[in-house]
RNA sequence: GCCCCCAUCGUCUAGUGGCCGAGGACACCGCCCUUUCAAGGCGGAGGCACGGGUUCGAACCCCGUUGGGGGUGCCA
């Protein structure tokens, strides 16, 4: 009886994906309830889009929900010689064939044929020598089924002639994460693979590669159900709000997280929904989950989380409200301190970043605009700039300079008041390009909008009606 | 196109052939409580995609249809 080992294999992309933070959740739970282990690997065979900073987002994210690894991170990108070593069995074996076609010539031949997209096999009997150049690829059987017992979907069966001759190294040299795949679950004695429904189309090519290279019984396979958003399509960087941080940063509680997560494409059955954590590892089962898509519902996991925050004793929710409302200001503490003279202030120069709009001083905002003539001008110059620059403090300040310069403006100084108006609401406070970088893009540039669109009504205004 | 998968209220789900006249939760509506708003209590509307089988009996098993999704990279 071989102790169960589960693994996480994100790839570095710069921020944890829910959907993956769901994955990590249930093969956390399975390690945990069967006594086993839990492995982090971070898939960076690509070096190309790999991101020095996204593994440590990865762990913090991780950290947060409390799902803790036993061992890794194991880094592929530090594993070459392994892959190497398997490629050279494969190749020994007659398994792999090398290739010179680009992915362009392969459309050309298969559109020219009428056929469908997909490696044709053109070099599979062409006898090419494997050199720098050339990439290798796998030769897949044309006879036979490759089939697995799916935990959550059951019997899952592939024809293995519609399995394309699939690349196992590029024609830099690299492996690919379906080589890098197999040999690291094997070598790290994976017992269950838990992963999207994404990855089904994979499992027959892991399969095929792991009896190629000898490696015994496969592992167990689990394909969790997809998260979706409210358009039932993959929960997606670009058209959904699918970062963990993000969650964390509106001030979900990590608790409620995990227990909502874990109800997606899984029920402890009856009527039950809130769990804790103890609960959760005992009573989750693998077999039991559902192989259907689930939405993810902010409104239902904002509800668990009230409830979260309501069974909080009053001490604890102050702490950590407390706690929440510090980091979302304690960038930018080590200015407020310098121009705070009662610990009172501190909050009027902070209160922008928690105000869903910022409040005016009717009298400030009046001053503003008698002492800015370009006011309008120069909003519009700066919402530009700050659309296309990098959302860095030094960048933001350059983009406000060259605003001011844009419209006869050349002191940065009188470039920044109309801005900070707009975005603060204020005349006075901590740096402004500190300010508007913890702000965020989105928010200043609403802020902006908001501030031009006054300005414009008021003047129309007075256009319509002139003084006396 | 081809391959694979999926299908219970709008959503997450309970349900594994009789306990289902289908249960809970979120969202929605109404009432109560209440100085307000929440919370809480009570009630309401809302679903087994469709068609064939199998069976004494089907939300549950089988087949088909329809609809949806995933994959189809020298990405992971």
């Amino acid at each position: 009886m071989s102790a169960v080992r589960v693994r996480m294999a994100p790839s570095p992309t710069g921020y944890f994906h829910v959907g993956s933070a769901r994955t990590a959740l249930f093969n956390w739970l399975f390690a945990r309830q069967q006594g086993g282990q839990f492995v982090l690997r971070i898939e960076d065979t690509d070096l190309a889009r790999n991101r020095a900073d996204a593994t440590a987002g990865i762990e913090r994210a991780m950290t947060w929900l409390g799902l803790d690894w036993d061992e890794g991170p194991y880094f592929q990108s530090e594993r070459a010689q392994l892959y190497e070593a398997a490629i050279g069995r494969l190749l020994s074996k007659g398994l792999l064939y090398a290739c010179d076609c680009t992915s362009q010539q392969v459309a050309e031949r298969n559109q020219a044929a009428g056929r469908p997209p997909g490696y044709d096999g053109f070099c599979r009997e062409r006898g090419l020598e494997p050199s720098p150049g050339r990439a290798l690829r796998f030769r897949t059987p044309h006879q036979g089924r490759t089939s697995w017992a799916d935990v959550v979907r059951g019997e899952v069966s592939y024809d293995n002639a519609s399995i394309e001759d699939f690349a196992v190294r590029k024609s830099n040299g690299q492996a690919l994460f379906i080589l890098a795949n197999v040999v690291d679950d094997a070598d790290m004695g994976i017992t269950h693979v838990i992963r999207g429904e994404d990855h089904v189309p994979n499992t027959p090519k892991h399969i095929l590669l792991w009896d190629a290279l000898g490696l015994g019984p496969h592992p167990v396979f689990a394909h969790l159900p997809l998260l979706v958003n409210a358009a039932r399509k993959k929960l997606s960087k670009r058209r959904d709000k699918v970062a963990l941080e993000d969650y964390r940063d509106e001030g979900y509680l990590p608790e409620a997280m995990f227990n909502y997560l874990a109800l997606l494409g899984w029920s402890p059955g009856g009527d039950r929904e809130i769990l804790s954590r103890e609960q959760l590892v005992s009573e989750f089962r693998l077999d039991q989950v559902k192989s259907s898509p689930a939405f993810f519902d902010e409104q239902k996991l904002a509800a668990l989380n009230a409830e979260y925050l309501r069974a909080l004793s009053p001490s604890d929710f102050t702490a950590r409200a407390s706690e929440w409302l510090a980091s979302r200001w304690s960038p930018i503490a080590p200015f407020v301190q310098e121009r705070a003279r009662t610990l009172s202030e501190v909050y009027s120069m902070v209160d922008f970043l928690f105000l869903p709009e910022v409040r005016t001083d009717p009298a400030e905002w009046a001053k503003v605009r008698r002492q800015h003539p370009a006011f309008v001008a120069l909003l519009e110059a700066a919402s530009a700039g700050y659309e296309q620059c990098e959302w860095e403090p030094a960048s933001i300040r350059q983009a406000t300079q060259e605003a001011g310069a844009a419209v006869g403006v050349s002191a940065l100084a009188k470039a920044q008041a109309p801005v900070r108006l707009a975005v603060t609401g204020r005349t006075v406070g901590p740096p402004l390009f500190e300010s508007l970088h913890l702000l965020g893009r989105s928010r200043a540039l609403a802020r902006l909008a908001a501030a031009r669109e006054r300005a414009l009504r008021e003047d129309a205004a007075s256009a319509a009606s002139p003084p006396a």
